[in-house]
DNA sequence: ACTCAAGGCCAA
DNA sequence: TTGGCCTTGAGT
């Protein structure tokens, strides 16, 4: 393994931050806890806090509350279960195959940081400093999910080839540039194989300096979708559509490209978390079909509010009423309806890392049907949701209930994205959406499902 | 034979 | 009670 830099991704204990010995009842953690582990739950020993069942567990101060250095190791799942009633020796239990699992998700881990290092080394901007800080580890969070997932995915069970399947599929000869080309072709060609690389990590640092964040909220805030490159594939995109052949093009055209790009790159997001990466990819393109639409508004919305990002065709009162067959929702409507929910965000002045975990809890969708593996799904999205009340009550102290608004605003983003829906379903009965296209493979999946 | 997560031991 | 080190033994 060469870093270029040497970069020791020794693993930090989940519960007290010291230093690993192993796998101990479930996940990866230091002698001490769990030698406090075992003793807690073979002696079934009671403890209380003195004070408000919140105190800080680290090295230094994990003797002082062992109510809540219990209540921790739960938290980050160490599995009473494996602690064994007839106190037998030696061996094996039943999470062996899990460890292995989880030591091959490590691995990968690792090589995705190794391919992030050497893209923003070819970026010139440096990245040992904030692997070498070691308040950072990617797959500690990891730790928090029991992951069940035995097999690979195969990709041979599934039918027809679809772009989301091209997407999915892990193939070395995947690539996204051969699908802009055959969609856009003769006119711009994107890179959005840039958009793969997670964000520079070390413009988001400073975000995630609070030892307190969720590892999990820190996790989504780093792999977030880079705004920068998204806008610089924008710019390029529309600078060459507007110098090619066709010097006007109708509003429509313009939103769709847009819609297609961030499209892309939302199953691009998709496909590079790690706890996405475990499931089938069967469930990985229902999930996708599933939520797209949501993920595309939110994304929309996000940027305004993140980046100030202006999406042109949002800002058009006007657009000439269609005569056209099938009548749909207007243009008009939807940017109303999503200024609405803007300001709604605006007014809860919703930060970078809650965006970023909503979009998990919009992904993670266990009542999404036929479902190979719901049960795994249903535990991301508890982690999720887990990790997102933490950071609330952490970040905003004051407004207990900040959670419940999040909640509030995703269960109004849903009617907000399937008028999107029908909008762009419109369009593409009209056949103003091209043919094997992104979006098409969306609506079509959608439309056809039973 | 080796591995490595269980349980056990005991000085601090 | 803690936590570093030791022993054990099923799985590979």
């Amino acid at each position: 393994m060469e870093f270029g830099c040497e970069v020791d991704l020794e693993e930090l204990c989940p519960v007290c931050g010291d230093k690993v010995s192993g796998y101990h009842y479930g996940l990866l953690t230091c002698e001490s806890c769990k030698g406090f582990f075992k003793r807690t739950v073979q002696n079934n020993k009671i403890y209380a806090c003195v004070d408000k069942q919140q105190c800080r567990i680290d090295k230094a101060q994990r003797k002082r509350c062992p109510f809540c250095r219990f209540q921790k190791c739960l938290h980050v799942g160490m599995r009473i279960e494996a602690v064994r009633a007839d106190r037998m020796r030696g061996g094996r239990n039943k999470f062996g195959p899990t460890y292995k699992r989880d030591r091959a998700l490590k691995q990968q881990q690792r090589e995705a940081f190794i391919r992030a290092h050497r893209f923003r080394t070819e970026s010139g901007t440096p990245v040992a400093s904030w692997i070498q800080n070691g308040d950072f580890t990617f797959t500690e969070s990891l730790n928090t999910v029991t992951i069940q997932k035995l097999s690979t995915p195969s990709l041979q069970s599934f039918g027809p080839t679809g772009a989301i399947q091209n997407l999915c599929s892990s193939a070395s000869s995947w690539t996204i540039k051969s699908m802009y080309s055959n969609t856009y072709a003769g006119s711009a060609v994107v890179d959005a194989v840039t958009l793969m690389e997670p964000c520079d990590p070390c413009s988001k640092l400073r975000f995630t300096q609070d030892p307190r964040m969720p590892p999990l909220v820190m996790e989504f805030l780093l792999y977030d979708p880079d705004e920068l490159q998204l806008q610089r594939n924008t710019d390029v995109h529309f600078q060459q559509e507007l110098t090619g052949c066709c010097s006007y093009r109708s509003t429509f055209k313009q939103l769709y490209a847009m819609v297609d790009l961030l499209l892309h790159a939302i199953v691009e997001w998709a496909r590079m978390s790690a706890l996405f990466k475990q499931l089938q990819i069967s469930d990985q393109m229902k999930l996708l079909h599933h939520c797209w639409s949501e993920l595309l508004a939110l994304d929309i919305i996000s940027g305004h509010i993140l980046y100030d990002r202006q999406l042109h065709i949002l800002g058009r009162k006007v657009e000439p009423p269609s005569t056209e067959y099938p009548p749909g929702p207007s243009l008009f409507d939807l940017s109303q309806r999503g200024q609405a929910l803007l300001e709604k965000l605006h007014i809860l002045k919703v930060d970078h890392q809650e965006l970023a975990s909503i979009k998990y809890l919009i992904l993670f969708n266990p009542a999404v049907k036929e479902l190979e593996d719901s049960g795994f799904i249903e535990k991301v999205k508890l982690q999720v949701g887990g990790a997102l009340l933490e950071y609330t009550r952490t970040a905003c102290p004051q407004l207990p209930n900040r959670l419940a608004h999040l909640l509030e605003f995703l269960s109004e983003l849903r009617p907000l994205s399937c008028l999107a829906e029908e909008y762009l379903y419109c369009r593409h009965l009209r056949g103003e959406v091209p043919c094997n296209s992104l979006l098409d493979e969306m609506l079509h999946a959608k439309h056809n499902s039973p």
